[in-house]
RNA sequence: GUGGACGUAGCUCAGCUGGUAGAGUCCCGGAUUGUGAUUCCGGCUGUCGCGGGUUCGAGUCCCGUCGUCCACCCCA
């Protein structure tokens, strides 16, 4: 038995960041005024086809493609935003609407996995529609920007770039592609392939014999339309006003076809080979495309597990705190009445974390667990104590003597012991 | 999809040129039958990733397969 390939556990011990990760997005996200929504995993496999292109890697060969008992292409999603799309558009809220959304959970990619690559891998996903202009484009990258800092992230870079809108990009296409069949001979399979299906991505090639073709090849940002133009050199001035650096890349090309106009990418150089963490852009014609009102947008996608993975570098403290308390008991009587005494101090104080030694095991054994559990404060309930009425309080973490306090008063008396024991540790 | 490295106890790993598996840690019990560390004593856990082949004999050699990792491709 093992699980499918790509696809991962996340366990007690990792799920720390990944908490962390929800938490302050869920919070960053409302304090810009986004909202959360969820879709589907599993759309028809037009709606990918259509949204990311019949030429790109990801439809043409990464696709979790099936037929369902009722004769359906389905497809379990590789990416967010045409779910997203589609939503807006079947649900009728484009209607003149300004929308600021975000959704997170699971993508599906039928890729050879390798560290921060996984068949099942999961994104944040935030789309703004229906603005046209470069502010919120620089909104987007704002919030990004100071979701690292809140995250204890530095090892990030900004790229950025501009497409044009899809007339210009296919005016320089064309371009391109007559420069590159000019040099066909030192082109690669790789690219000889590309220059059909997709020549932009070309310009991509590590292969470094390829370097000087590549080099002297025409650049998208010398053949920006106007509007593209000024819409690029507005948002860079916006960001360079909030001193948020960034990178000019001219050959920063998105894998996905809808993207117009600004293109962006965080990068980092400490996972490898998978460096992207967070990456999107502008895709004003898509909306359109889908059956929509034409409406333009911008968005990005985060990958989880990516991020996850610099904020446990980061050193954050993730794991979840110690108990307050750790409940042992010893005899028959005991054992029956702590349940229910366990529960009455529960009932007062919810907010105490409170474990009680579970599955028997003897006196020392119950101290060796409680004294693992972390917690600082250990609550001994045996026949002796109940017959008495009684229950010990041992501290654990420091030499202070064992006292009993009565069964009656022990929610009046845990929290200020509690807060005594905190300050001494403090202290200490 | 291509190329390479690796796969032995829950975890970290040892196992020489083939002779039927070991250490540390963890966990459990005892020394101390109502008190945690340390120490000492004792105990538990293995289809040696899986399948086949060579051999009298395979953890060890060969082939296949699955998985992980690294790079390419691509991407979050």
């Amino acid at each position: 038995m093992q699980a499918v390939r790509g696809m991962n556990d996340v366990l007690p011990e990792q799920i720390g960041g990944w908490q962390l990760l929800e938490r302050v997005t869920r919070e960053l996200f409302a304090a810009y005024g986004f909202e959360e929504m969820r879709v589907p995993l599993v759309e028809n496999t037009a709606l990918f086809k259509r949204a990311i292109g019949e030429f790109t890697d990801i439809v043409e060969k990464e696709m979790y493609t099936f037929t369902d008992s009722g004769g359906d292409s389905l497809t379990l999603r590789p990416e967010g935003t045409a779910g997203v799309v589609r939503a807006a558009i079947t649900n009728g809220l484009l209607r003149g609407a300004r929308l600021k959304l975000w959704t997170s959970g699971p993508m599906f990619r039928h890729e050879r996995p390798q560290k921060g690559r996984y068949r099942q891998f999961h994104q944040i996903d935030v789309e703004a529609i229906g603005f046209a202009g470069p502010d919120v484009d620089a909104e987007l990258i704002a919030m990004t920007a100071r979701l690292w800092r809140q995250l204890g992230i530095t090892r990030v870079k900004l790229k950025l770039n501009s497409l044009g809108t899809s007339q210009s990009r296919r005016a320089y296409r064309e371009k391109l592609v007559a420069y590159f069949r000019q040099h066909e001979s030192v082109l690669d399979a790789d690219s000889r392939r590309r220059l059909e299906g997709n020549p932009l991505r070309i310009l991509d090639s590590k292969n470094p014999e390829m370097q000087a073709v590549v080099s002297a090849a025409p650049l998208l940002t010398d053949h920006l339309d106007p509007e593209s133009r000024e819409h690029f050199d507005a948002l860079c001035a916006m960001l360079a006003a909030s001193g948020i650096d960034y990178v000019l890349d001219p050959r920063l090309v998105r894998g996905l076809d809808y993207y117009s106009r600004t293109v962006f990418e965080w990068v980092t150089d400490a996972l490898g080979a998978q460096d992207a963490i967070c990456s999107g852009g502008r895709y004003d014609g898509l909306i359109n495309q889908l059956g929509g009102d034409a409406t333009p947008a911008i968005g990005f996608a985060m990958g989880v597990e990516r991020v996850v993975e610099l904020i446990s570098q980061a050193g954050m403290p993730l794991t979840q705190p110690p108990p307050d308390v750790y409940v042992i008991t010893s005899g028959e009587r005991a054992q029956r009445n702590t349940l229910a005494l366990v529960e009455k101090i529960r009932d007062e104080l919810p907010q105490v974390r409170l474990h009680v030694n579970l599955g028997g095991g003897n006196f020392k054994a119950q101290f060796r667990r409680a004294d693992k559990s972390g917690a600082p404060l250990a609550l001994i309930l045996g026949d002796g104590e109940f017959e008495r009425g009684v229950a010990a309080l041992k501290p654990l973490r420091q030499e202070t003597g064992q006292s009993e306090c009565p069964l009656s008063e022990l929610t009046a008396r845990i929290p200020a012991i509690l807060k005594d024991l905190a300050g001494l540790s403090h202290a200490g």
